[in-house]
DNA sequence: TTGAAAGCGCTAACAT
DNA sequence: ATGTTAGCGCTTTCAA
């Protein structure tokens, strides 16, 4: 006695109009006598009528759905970028399909073709690690699908990107450093080969650059395993220097923490004797790192500007040009009290 | 020039054949010639022919997609559930829908509606913080939508349900702090209104209670604020007692933190002076506290067992009676080998 | 072995 | 102000 779906037959038959009645009525039609009008919606809220978008959908070509393809999801960063598109879409009333690629090329293309054939009204992707070959997706943009990039993009593709500067915010981070009067700045930088930690380093000497900071390439030191054990046995380097610094720069959060330990057992004090901050993509970072400012990616304004250039494009008719438009993002600077030892004093 | 998608129509107009001769022949149906099946298949394949699964829906009156309601998916725990859900609707061929409620009851209510409204073969979801109405829910059941709970469910509601076994974890926690030889241990509690930490305080009892240890209330102490400055206070009041613990069984990753913080403080030994095993969500609790073992909630295994709960009862026929299982996982221990002080010697 | 026709639920152009 | 009809893309009975 279940399974009976209420259809706008349904309410036709009981109320002795037809079909395309009550469909005008449900949607304010001004062709409707106020009189129909109100029996057919009152009859339809009382049955509890909830339309079948499926039905809609294949009747206007358009889901109002998006489509998402993300290499992890149980990662911090990509869960925020997951959690502002699922704002910005939820706001346009479209809904969200998430689809896992797990780094696999394989899954990709399978994900692409999924999403596809669910007729989604736009994707939004950052490829995997392993993808190479972008066959898959320019067969998307062959077939007029909506296309933006974020975080990790494919340079060649004419499409939508949504990035992260990360050259400016280590930029930023340096700067900060130098307006609370460190004069002695190290880096703990990533691997170089890594795109993201050659940027990362240019921000650094841009911003010492600027400054009239005399560039040490002592105090530039590369952690190329990425523990946090590495990161203190350098830190201890740099610390027995003659002259050691009086402030780290950190690529990313483990080699912040491995400073902060080699720092701390030598009884100096964090900001008042050597100041850390670093990227970062801890959630837990201000709780586990009170003493420690950080620069994080953006992740939920990822989402929501990549959100916002998809729907413009969708919104585009199919005729028009496709846009094909790159925002890149600011970081953020977090910074927290605890860690500030002193303002630069005001220009006299 | 673009927006054309090949459907079955057009396949059969250029083969001259008709639209359910390429439906059958796509589908590799016997009733077919193997001469024009390869015909259609092969034209198909280099029109690069993508089902439409709209109209398949529409048609089947099955979406191939679930729906799911988060609270939050920027949060570890959650956004790993959501993962295992991937996991296996994925290998099932299932789509997931993502929403979110926020915590709030409202956007819960929109989101099942629209769920509804899409016709999603099933729901699962965890239900915010605020609600305590649940009609929105008795009415998916009432419309026999597959339903099922992960996390925080509702007793009333004759559903599946999928939960974790948090007094089986605290007993599996101090047990193994018993068996690693600590004779004190005390417990960092929770605010006893939550019921999760109510559980907790339970396993902790009952894990002594089993081995004979005396249960001593000074060792129980309530966290309220949450914070883990108040945490490390707290155990800075345990280490002052004349007798204080040599081990600490702790409600969650912030207290425990605070309590390593104020061994640290005294420069006691992790573990060998005082040891600590805490109920943990943190994504990073390896890299952070190489020296404390953690008792987690299985958030991937949590959305894997939900999903499979879901696909069963999709599987089943409309007609038959609905079942309501109830799943409750185990935590997993994770025992850091460097936090392990002494076996427990074998019996002679 | 293939085709014609109906229908999934809805809407919109075209009657009336 | 309302009804009729056709069609979105696909499958599936039924007929040939």
């Amino acid at each position: 006695m279940k399974k009976t779906n209420i259809t706008i037959k349904d309410i036709a038959r009981k109320l002795g109009v037809s079909p395309s009645t009550v469909s005008r009525a449900l949607k304010d039609h001004p062709d409707i006598s106020p009189q129909t009008k109100k029996e057919i919606q009152e009859l339809a809220s009382s049955l509890n009528y909830q339309p079948n978008s499926v039905a809609l959908s294949l009747r206007q070509s358009k889901t109002h759905t998006i489509g998402v393809i993300i290499p992890e999801i149980a990662h911090f960063f990509f869960s925020a970028v997951i959690s502002g598109i699922e704002d910005i879409a939820h706001s346009a009333g479209y809904h969200v399909i998430i689809t896992q690629s797990n780094e696999s090329f394989e899954r990709e293309v399978m994900n692409t073709k999924a999403l596809f054939n669910s007729r989604v009204d736009g994707i939004m992707l950052s490829i995997s690690r392993e993808t190479n070959n972008y066959q898959h997706l320019q067969n998307l943009l062959d077939n007029n699908v909506p296309l933006v990039f974020f975080d990790r993009m494919v340079e060649s593709l004419n499409a939508c990107k949504v990035i992260v500067n990360d050259e400016q915010g280590a930029y930023e981070a340096t700067t900060h450093l130098i307006e609370q009067g460190y004069y002695r700045i190290a880096h703990l930088a990533g691997p170089q080969n890594l795109g993201i930690s050659k940027n990362r380093l240019n921000g650094y000497k841009a911003a010492l650059a600027d400054n009239k900071y005399m560039m040490d390439d002592n105090l530039v030191k590369v952690c190329g395993l990425g523990t946090y054990e590495e990161a203190e046995a350098i830190t201890n380097e740099l610390l027995d220097y003659r002259f050691p610094p009086d402030a780290i720069f950190s690529n990313n959060d483990v080699a912040a923490y491995g400073a902060m330990t080699a720092i701390k057992k030598r009884g100096l004090r964090i900001p008042e004797d050597v100041a850390i901050v670093g990227f970062s993509n801890w959630r837990f970072s201000s709780l586990i790192q009170p003493a420690l400012s950080s620069v994080t990616q953006p992740g939920f304004k990822m989402g929501q500007e990549a959100t916002r250039l998809l729907m413009k494009q969708i919104a585009l008719g199919d005729d028009e040009e496709a846009i094909t438009e790159t925002i890149s993002l600011k970081t953020n600077l977090v910074v927290r009290e605890s860690s500030l030892k002193k303002k630069k004093p005001a220009v006299s």
